[in-house]
DNA sequence: TACTTGCCGACTGAATTAATTGGATATGGA
DNA sequence: TCCATATCCAATTAATTCAGTCGGCAAGTA
C-alpha cells in the first residue's frame, strides 16, 4: 500500500465534501482553497474518485462534486486505492510466490510485508469517512501476538485482494 | 511509514545474517549473491544499518558484518526506521500540529495518520528477526473498533465479529 | 605484496509525484 | 443571449526519490 500525499490529498477532499452535507454540489475551487491543495491537481484526483464511483458530479455554474453514499459508508481504503491504483506491498514480483526464485531468505520475509499488507488494509477498510469526521479514529490501533493463539480468535478479515 | 524496496532489502539481508548465525563476519558480496540485491547498493544500507548500532563490521579478508543482539531482540521497526528515516505519516509538516495552518478538513484527517502510523508501527515493533526466520508472523494482524459508540449495523472488521 | 573486504562520495537513470498550462464543453443566472 | 463559473481533458514539466553505478581509498589477512 502506498502512503503518499495522493491518497492523503483524496481523504481530505473527500472529508471535505463530507462536511458539506449530502447531495451538496462542492466546486473544486472551494475544496482547493481550504485544503490548500491546487485545483488541476484535485481535477486529476476527482477523475479517479469518480470513475471509481465514489462521487458524482455536475458541470457548469453552480456545479460540483458530491458523495454518492453516506459518509458513515465511505471507507478510507476505498478512496485510497481509487488514486493509488496499486496495492501489493510484498517483494515478490506479481505477487506470485515465483517471484521468491527459490531463495530462502527473501521468501522469508515474504509472509511478513504480506501480513503488514493486510494489517494496513484492515485499519483502512475499519474507518469510515464518518468516523474521521466524528473523530472516532484514535485508539484504533492493535495488533495480535505472535503464533501463539489458536487461529479463531484472529480478527483479521481477509482483505479485499 | 515509508513501506519500499529499500526497507524490504535491508529487512532481507538483516534475516541472512540472522541465519548465518551469532557474530559470524558475513561478507556482503554473499549477501548480495542469495539475495539478488547490487553490493553498492548494500554496502549504503548497511552503512546506515551499523550507524544505528544494528550492526558491526570487520574490514579486510575474512570480515564483514554480523548482528550486535540476538536475532529475538531486534525488530523489523528498528531495521526500517535505520535506512528509510523517516516515519511521517502526517500531512502536517514538521509533525507540528501548526502545519495544520487553521483548516479544518486537514486536521481531522490528523488523527487517522496519527494512527495508521501507529498501527505500523505496533505491528513492526511486535515482530522479530526471529519471527521471521521461524515463520511466526502470520495471522497477527488486528485492530480495534472504533471508539467507543453505540454499535451500528455497520461491519467494521469483517466476518469475524 | 597481493588479495579481500569494508568504507566513502559523487553521479546517473528511471519512475513517480505534484503541479502547470491551455484548452473544450456544459450550465445557470444577469 | 452573453458571461462567469464549473467540470472535463490532454499534454507537458518540475521536483523528488528510489535504485543502482562507478571509482577510489583504507584496513586487515595470508
Amino acid at each position: 500500500m502506498k502512503l503518499t500525499t495522493k491518497g492523503r490529498y483524496a481523504v481530505s477532499a473527500m472529508a471535505d465534501l463530507a462536511a458539506m452535507g449530502a447531495r451538496v454540489p462542492v466546486a473544486l475551487s472551494d475544496v482547493a482553497l481550504r485544503q490548500g491543495i491546487s485545483l488541476s491537481y484535485l481535477e486529476q484526483l476527482f477523475a479517479k474518485l469518480k470513475r471509481s464511483g465514489l462521487v458524482e458530479s455536475a458541470r457548469g455554474a453552480a456545479g460540483g462534486y458530491w458523495l454518492v453514499n453516506a459518509p458513515a459508508d465511505i471507507r478510507i481504503a476505498d478512496i485510497i486505492a481509487a488514486v493509488d491504483e496499486e496495492i501489493r506491498t510484498t517483494a515478490c514480483a506479481g505477487g506470485s510466490v515465483l517471484g521468491c526464485q527459490g531463495t530462502t531468505a527473501r521468501c522469508l520475509t515474504h509472509d511478513l510485508w504480506d501480513e503488514l499488507g493486510r494489517q494496513i488494509e484492515i485499519f483502512l477498510n475499519a474507518v469510515s469517512l464518518e468516523d474521521i469526521l466524528k473523530k472516532r479514529v484514535l485508539g484504533m490501533a492493535a495488533v495480535n501476538a505472535p503464533n501463539e493463539q489458536s487461529p479463531d480468535e484472529r480478527v483479521y478479515k481477509g482483505a479485499a485482494e
